[in-house]
Parts: structure tokens; sequence; C-alpha cells
DNA sequence: CCTCCTATGTTAAACGATTACACGTAAACG
DNA sequence: CGTTTACGTGTAATCGTTTAACATAGGAGG
């Protein structure tokens, strides 16, 4: 492997003139430029990073904290299209992304903080984290060590830190207003647990959803769990259904096939007996007829502007931001009064 | 940051000292050993990471390249398992990964082989790639870098070269099995595009199927698309149908919802009337009814053992081996005539 | 007492880049 | 003609480790 020195020799000139010649860091003449080009071609001398990471103290490299989800679950499927945004804007910047995560349940934040070896090494120019509502340790460790960080998916409160993250408190609270003039009057909310962030904002963006329509909360009409399995959407329809609601809102994917299956054998009529709208990771509500409305995210562009924003950051210290995105409704048939 | 040099300084001993207490590369006397292990506490020090790259010519950083599938599909559950998995067992045992992508259409390997800084700046130790049939380019660029590969998912002809995949041509032919002992007789194939070595093998290993039970391949009773769409899947069924086929085997999951919801639609009784064995990412099929009959592939399982398989290389030049999965027909309602 | 070994340390040379500082030459300016 | 100014280049220190080679002291064995 080539070294910068060798190109110097061939060249006959010295280190530093084919270093700026590399770098562009000095005005070098044109046949200077051309001779280490050349060199350059002949030998495939590539830069040695570790040298260059030494002495310059960055490593183009930014790594990605998300809590490791369990296999298979379509949450990966949000997760993998805000990898891919990060990782397509950092590809085009010519900057690595690393990819480590941390574990949801662990509890024991110190054992976690000494795995991740990524935060062990300092050589990780920026970090984009999805938080957790339990686990915010990390994040202030991160801060600590005083490293740029953008978070995403969810904003950290009392945590004043460069964020992009949806606002689902507001869409949640048009998907209330959205069944309410469809003259709906019995809306009932099935969701996963409140000790998560976007759980949590799921079910506030409802309860406020209501009381803007001057409708009451009724502990009849919601129901929460703390998994997310059809199994669990289907008692808790069963239970909703029982307690006459005729709207529901889903707000993920997995129990609102539960829901959905629920409504059919009882042969429930959706949306002319009940509306049913759902929060989608992925266009498979097509199967379902009617097609389900949904509330829909942008995982990728989440990504994409994260680490945008953490690019910038590292250019300019004092740049900070939060950029919130608003999910879409997608109007389709299940919400419609006929 | 402290450096090695403050530590040795703090502790009265050398840097040679204190770099072999910490990398336990030569007896140091216990006493020795407490005196750094407290200074190291006291300063926070932690080794530069780049100074021991470049002495040591190892990142201890493992890169992991997969092609650019489009955003929100549920292939991407596939990858983001493989991705767990690799990535657990490289946080287990001290390693990063970084992740980049190639795109799966952007026929000219040069250019993409140049925006993969990845590949560009030698610094990785290793790659783990699913490749792809058109560009097997960038398999062989790492090859002949001499770098450590693993190849996942899909094997590569004629180039020897450790794997991990899955025999998808044997379980295909076994799917073909059960259905013919089910007492099918008109089995028919719908599947996504043969450039691709997942489609290809799903494909042969139907056809080979059909001959081991001494049944003979019908173009009538095969639907084959450039892409997985519902819509795709929908119309395929619908051809076969016609053609009077008894049993379908959909080789992917977004296909699979089309050709569900064609039967359904048209009230072709399953599995009375056709049987239907499907290709699952994630068990969604629970949703329809009845529930569906499906092959299960283990990604994570996939990408865990890929990244062990590579650990190992490293440590061990002379190491190479294939590794071959067999995934599983999960046996649920939608295969079995009544 | 000499030699040799073991156990523990130290010295100093890499590793391959970046970059502050300095130098020389020639043209431009007053 | 002396002094700037501009341009192109070179010298050498530095980043923080690892590690081969060398040093030293104490004890065992002859």
């Amino acid at each position: 492997m080539a070294s910068i020195k060798e190109i110097a020799e061939r060249t006959g000139l010295s280190i530093a003139t084919v270093s700026h010649v590399i770098n562009g860091t000095r005005k070098v003449s044109d046949k200077s430029k051309a001779l280490v080009m050349d060199a350059i071609k002949e030998t495939g001398y590539k830069p040695n990073y570790a040298a260059r990471m030494l002495r310059t103290r960055r490593s183009d490299t930014v790594a990605m904290l998300i809590p490791n989800v369990r296999q298979g679950m379509p949450t990966n499927i949000f997760f993998m299209d805000v990898l891919s945004g990060a990782k397509d804007y950092l590809q085009l910047v010519g900057f690595n992304l690393i990819i480590a995560t941390y574990s949801e349940e662990d509890e024991s934040d110190e054992g976690d903080l000494r795995n991740l070896k990524v935060l062990r090494d300092q050589w990780i120019d920026g970090f984009l984290v999805v938080p957790n509502k339990k686990k915010t340790a990390i994040v202030k460790n991160i801060l600590d060590n005083n490293n740029p960080i953008v978070l995403l998916d969810r904003a950290v409160k009392d945590l004043a830190c460069p964020c992009v993250y949806n606002d689902t408190i507001k869409i949640s609270r048009d998907v209330v207003d959205v069944l309410y003039q469809e003259g709906r009057r019995r809306i009932g909310y099935i969701g996963g647990s409140l000790e998560s962030f976007t759980g949590f904002d799921r079910w506030k963006g409802y309860k406020e959803g209501l009381s803007a329509c001057g409708l009451k909360y009724d502990e009849a009409l919601v129901g929460i769990s703390e998994l997310h399995t059809a199994a669990n959407g289907y008692e808790a329809a069963e239970r909703l259904i029982e307690n006459q609601a005729d709207a529901v809102y889903v707000s993920n994917d997995v129990q609102a096939i539960g829901v959905l299956r629920y409504l059919k054998e009882k042969n429930i009529r959706v949306p002319k007996d009940v509306a049913v709208i759902g929060f989608e990771n992925y266009e498979w509500m097509e199967i379902c007829s009617p097609r389900l409305t949904t509330v829909c995210q942008e995982p990728y562009e989440m990504g994409r502007i994260g680490a945008q924003m953490l690019h910038r950051m590292l250019e300019d210290e004092t740049y900070s931001e939060k950029v919130v995105l608003t999910p879409k409704i997608i109007f389709r048939d299940s919400h419609r009064r006929e």
C-alpha cells in the first residue's frame, strides 16, 4: 500500500505539496498537480484514514443509536427507513454511518453504556439517536462528552437539543377531528404503552382532540396494552365495541390487524357501523377491505433531515434547530360515513 | 482529553508499561497495574482509536453492504433483521458495524464503487455483503483488494468465497411436494424477477419440485413479474385460476397479498378450492383467514452467523466455509385439503 | 563468583498523514 | 533601486499509540 511519502518521492515533490494537492488546501501549480495525480493513479494510492483521523481529529463518521426492537416487527420497517434516509444523505457527503443499538428493556444504564463501544471510544464525530423514555442517560452521556447529537423521532423533554420529530399530538387531534366531522360521537382509542414517547403522545393527542370537539374522555372507550400484538388489538376492540364505540383510532399497525379481524368476524361493517383510522408503517393496509384510512409518517425524510442537521452542526458549532414534521392522514375508505 | 502519556506521567511509569496494562500484552506487576487503573479512572482516559488504528492497521470495524431497496418495503424487515443479527454479534465482540448500500438499478459499477467511501478508504477490516446478480463487480473489487468478505443470503456462482445463505431451491421443492401430497396436481407459481438470485432460485426449486413429483412445468400456471406489488399478485392469480390452478406457491409477501385478495373477491375458498403457500417476512399472515402456510427464513440468524464467520476469518486467515441455512415451512391452514 | 534466567521496565522508532512556519524567486510598485 | 506582494514550495513538528530491542535487578544453579 503506497503512502504519501512514496508519491512525494516519485514526483520529486515534498510530502506537504502532495498533501495539498490531495486536499486542495493550498494553491499548487498545474504542473505539480498533474504530476501528483498521475502518480496517484499509477500507484493506486489512497490516503490512510487512520493517520488523517489522528491528525485532524475528525473521522467523518456518524453513529446512529436505535432501540433494539424485536425481530420481524413492523417497527423495523420504520427504523430501516430512518436509517436509509440518514445513510443516503451521509453517503452523499462522504460520511460513514455506524449503527448500534441499546436494549429497551435493560434498565441498567451503566451496563448499557459500557457495552456501547461506539460511545466508549471517542472517535465518532456525531450521533443520531432515537431516544427512549426510560433511557435518557445515553443522551445525557453523549451531551456530557459534548458530542454533537441530533434526536430522531422523539424529543426529550427538558433537553434543549436539536431534533427532528413528528408532531404526533397534532396529528392525533386531527384524526379525532376527522372522525367527529363524519358524525362520530363515541370515538375510541386503542394503542400501546404510555411509557413510550410515541405511545404517550398518540394517546395525549387523542385526549386533546376529544376535548377540542367537546367530547369527554371515557375510559371505557380506551384500550392500552403494553405489547403491540394483534391479539391485544382484538381484545381491545371487543371491549370498545361492547361499549358502543362508533369509531376507533388504532395507533399502531399490529393492533389494527386484530381490530379488523374482530370487526370482520362479528360482521360489523366498516365504515358504516364503525369507522377505523390506523397508523401505518407500510401500505399493507391495502389488504383490507375497505382500504384503511391511516396516519402516515415519513421516516425516510426524518433520517435524511436528521443527518443533514448533524452534518451542519459539524461545520457550524452554533447551529441548532428543532424540526417538526407533520404526519399526514391518508384518506381511504374506512373512516367515511356512507 | 487525556493521553497515554499523561497516564504514564501520573503513575511514574513508562508509556510502554501503561500500554501493556491496557492491552494485557505483557506481564505487569500488580502494583503497577493498580496504579494505572486508578489513573485511568481518575482521568477518564480512553485510548485514541485513530492512533491505535494507525499502528495496528486494524479498525475493529466491519461494513455491511446491502442493495438499496425501496422505502417502506417489507424486504426491509428482512434486511433489518439480518443487520440486527450481525450488529448484535459484532457489538458483543467489540466491533463496529458500518452500513452502506449500493443501488440495484445503477448499472455502472464504476460509478457505484467510486461513491462507496467505505470501499475507497481502505480501513475496514472486513465486509458482509448481500450481493446482487447484476453487480458482482463490488464483490470482486473487495476480493481483489484482498479484504475478508462473507456473502449473505446469496452465494455468487464461480466465486469461492465464504457465505451463508438459504437453501431456497430445496425449500421450494419441499413446498411443491407438500402441495402434491395434499393431492394437488395443478400447482402454480407466482413470484418476482428471475434476474434476482432469490427470485430465480425460488422458481427453479418450484420447477425441480414439479418434476420430482412427476408433474410437468406449464407456463400457464406461472406468473413472473419484475416488481413485487399486490396488484401484480392479483393479476397473476387471476390468470392462474382461469387456467384451473388448484394450488399456488407465492414466493413473496407482497404478491401474496394480491393473490389472497383476488381469491376472496371471487369467493374461491382457501384451502378447499385452492391451496396457497406463501413466503413470509413477518407473521402478518395471521390477518388472513385461513391463516396462511408460509416458508419462513431466519434473517437474524443469517446476520449473526455471517458476522461470526467474518470475525473468525479476521483471526484465522485460512478459515473459510459455506453455511447453508434451511428455511422451514410453517404449517398453518391454507394448504391442507379438507 | 560467574552465568543465566525470569520478571519487570524503559527507550525510541515507527505508523501516515496535516499544517504552522519559513524560504526563494519574480513581478509590481513607489 | 529598494521594498512589497504574490506565488509556489519545502522543513519539520505533531497527533497517540504499539512494540521490538534493550536494560536492570534479583535469584537460582554451578
